[in-house]
DNA sequence: TCTGTAATTTGCGAAATCGCAAAGTACTTT
DNA sequence: AAAGTACTTTGCGATTTCGCAAATTACAGA
């Protein structure tokens, strides 16, 4: 993190919380009172990412972990050939780089922003601060690692299991659940997306990803464009 | 668990424990005086389950959780179409069926005997209270969780990005590392695996892994029987 | 408006992998 | 010893998917 994106917790994030009543359902602060959540956020920094930017990159030594305020962003890994894989998504809400959680002091995956995002960040050292003093953030953080790890677990059987196109089906309806917006066409994925983007969350090429979705695009399934995807009758997308 | 196959512990469990000074050290007791090794030791249950029999299945309420003493056990997930995949092993010494660390109430997958086992077990309602009063269990389980994650990770990676060949080639050598034993002939996996079973951890068919095992096997890189696999050169498989 | 860049589409041949079928082999049970 | 079962091997055609190339389109910046 460079000094200068990062600020101890100001009106911006506080007011970004309380815009969101729903979000602020989410937080792993909500049986807390008012003057615990307010020492949890005293601690806390703002971090602002722009898109494609990265929060922090595998091996970095892992000094803080986040809550994501607004925005997506993808859990990469990269191999030594260069190629990019997209482990899992990160939105509003969900708690990222707990290395803490698995008991590493690095971050075993790169952060990268989707589209700008804003995270409050605390050191690594409040983390065991905070499982004696909140029972609740306890229970946030095993949570939080039960969806990742259902998740992960949810990916290895589409991909040891499933053709191309029905993981990319399936890899764009997980995307419509997590950041679905609903528009007159359909439901929108909140985020700019590219065929790449999906290729690198399916295993495969963007130009076998760019074929299936011509086919579903003529079939009326989805409507998508430059970055962008819309999908109009999600039942009908294969399996 | 059926009644008749767990027992509170006894004299073998104890003894299985001291037998191995090696498995001692991977316990999550490393830390503790004898008097608290006692205490979590006599809320333990012994559970013996013979090869292909299961622990526990996906979806079953999580009544315990398990340290596994002895033999190789799978974690498996069986799709709507009722193909097996294998998530990742459990090896002595490891801790499983851990649903409390992902505030689950219910198990997640299956986990499957591979040879016939022993795992000590405990009522899932002890898990707050070792996590409370041993700080070395709450670590242990961090650490378990941390490998899963990480291995899973692993996983996703290679499925996206290698071909079948190099695929098989990463399994077999993560199970060298897990459980291999030296022969005169080379690193021997420990534990019957056929065909299908590595067709189960790499997401291809039984035939495709015959086809390459056996050009492995003509090349000298590997000595592989009926449900029996011994590495002669590690280095010589696929990247 | 023009130009350059990034993203997408599409065609076509090559390669990888599967699916089916059949035969061979090792182990178990009677 | 014989029979049965589970596991393994192998061949071959069908299918999926890739890899490369080229053309097209959308958007951003000058």
């Amino acid at each position: 993190m460079s000094p200068e994106d990062s600020f101890p917790i100001q009106n911006e994030a506080i007011s970004l919380m309380q815009k969101d009543a729903e979000l602020a359902q989410l937080l792993p602060f909500e049986e807390l009172s008012q003057d615990q959540a307010e020492d949890i956020l005293s601690q806390a920094s703002v971090r602002r990412v722009p898109a494609n930017a990265t929060y922090f990159n595998e091996g970095d030594s892992a000094k803080n972990f986040y809550l994501l305020l607004d925005g997506v962003l993808r859990v990469v890994q990269v191999t030594e050939q260069g190629e990019q894989v997209v482990i899992l998504h990160v939105v509003p809400g969900k708690m990222f780089g707990i290395a803490k959680a698995f008991e590493n002091d690095t971050y075993h995956a790169t952060a990268r922003a989707a589209s700008e995002g804003v995270a409050l960040s605390w050191p690594s050292e409040v983390w065991d601060e905070f499982i004696a003093k909140y029972p609740g953030f306890l229970q946030a953080t095993r949570s939080a690692v039960g969806e990742r790890v259902e998740e992960m677990q949810e990916k290895i059987v589409e991909m040891a299991t499933l053709q191309v196109e029905q993981r990319i089906a399936h890899a764009i309806l997980r995307l419509v659940r997590q950041t679905g917006k609903e528009t007159e066409q359909g439901i929108e994925i909140d985020f700019p997306l590219t065929r790449q983007d999906i290729s690198e969350m399916t295993g495969t090429t963007l130009h076998s990803v760019s074929r299936y979705m011509s086919k579903w695009q003529k079939d009326g399934i989805v409507n998508s464009g430059r970055r962008r995807v819309v999908v109009c009758r999600p039942q009908d997308l294969p399996v």
